[in-house]
DNA sequence: TAAAACGGAATGAACGTTCATTCTTGTATA
DNA sequence: TATACAAGAATGAACGTTCATTCCGTTTTA
């Protein structure tokens, strides 16, 4: 039969357990009985719960890295081209909220960690997007000067902290406001 | 003996484990070994593991709001008062790490989304120097005319992000990039 | 010496993982 | 076309481990 059908049931059911009630919170016999699954099934897909956990991230990433890429052209202007990927990133984060949940649970775990520390050492990927734009905008002199990382920290830092409160429910983000908020992160990183 | 000592040495024990290895890298009976102290002793001054975290992060907010609070004066410009504040944070959280990582944790968890919604709808407290600081800022019409809740967002967003690269070893935060990083905030916030 | 504090082995629940068995599907045979 | 068989996929009860919590004998305190 459909072999992947089965392996994404599992990995959907694993996001929405994780997202909704942390690591601890998603034991593997809840995953398979959630994926409609046999407890012993999980383990013919994946080796053990921590590839399980790095699988959904690298799908996750996929997802978000095309969204984000999409109708994005480099022949625009550094603003632009920053309103355009915070807009893109925002948006997705918002709808859809378990993904969000689920990445930033794996970002604040050993997990996370590990894995950050192997991409700013390691090989370059899709993410340089970003490593590319702030190095130009530091070249064209429209960013402070300031250590790329804090770029980084500077324009997601506000946008993650925005995504939660929207989440958890503590404002509601409509167009409007959303365009604002990229706006207030651009006068943050601009010089 | 003296009794809060004890205390003090398992809230200790629990704190540097749980920053370094997580909730789950931090059994109780590893939090005793490292505090000295039996496996039974630690339930002689927590009701249980729930408690025992709940504890230690009220400890700790109260450390950190004391720090904040220090030489802050409502005499000041809005400006002036928000400088004071971020420096304090962001000074505290580099040079406690352990103290961040722990709230970092406790904040992505199942505590702290409880914790967070307790707070906004429940009874006001010492975090209201911030409430009202941007208040007074909405109304003398010098920082964006936004929901308070997204003016933390973008004045507290880019400061753990900037901490957390820190404390990962991915900057080093002199004090000059400390007063960058703050100014870089305001940017975001002011008018 | 009575009472309180302490330590750490014992307990039982929960979890990740395994494996003997069953089910499904595709192919060969007559 | 009907039947037998093989091979892989799927299952879930069972296993071993880990952990929070309890219990009780020992030590300290007043």
């Amino acid at each position: 039969m459909a072999k992947p059908e089965k392996r994404d049931e599992i990995v959907r059911a694993a996001l929405e357990l994780i997202a909704e009630h942390g690591f601890h919170g998603a034991p593997m016999a809840m995953i398979a009985a959630k994926a409609g699954v046999g407890a012993g099934t999980i383990y013919r897909y994946f080796e053990n719960k921590d590839v399980l956990i790095n699988e959904l991230y690298s799908d996750l990433e996929e997802r978000l890295c095309a969204v984000v890429m999409e109708d994005y052209s480099l022949e625009q202007p550094i603003r632009e081209r920053f309103i355009h990927l915070g807009t893109a990133i925002l948006c997705y984060c918002i709808s859809n909220p378990l993904d969000f949940r689920f990445l930033e649970q794996f970002h604040n775990s050993p997990y996370g960690v590990v894995h950050r520390r192997d991409k700013l050492f390691g090989k370059t990927d899709q993410k340089d997007v970003y490593r590319e734009l702030f190095e130009e905008g530091l070249a064209q002199h429209v960013v402070k000067q300031l250590p790329i990382v804090m770029l980084f920290a500077l324009a997601f830092g506000p946008l993650i902290a925005v995504a939660r409160d929207h989440i958890l429910g503590f404002v509601i983000l409509d167009e409007a406001l959303i365009g604002e908020t990229i706006a207030a992160c651009w006068d943050g990183l601009r010089r």
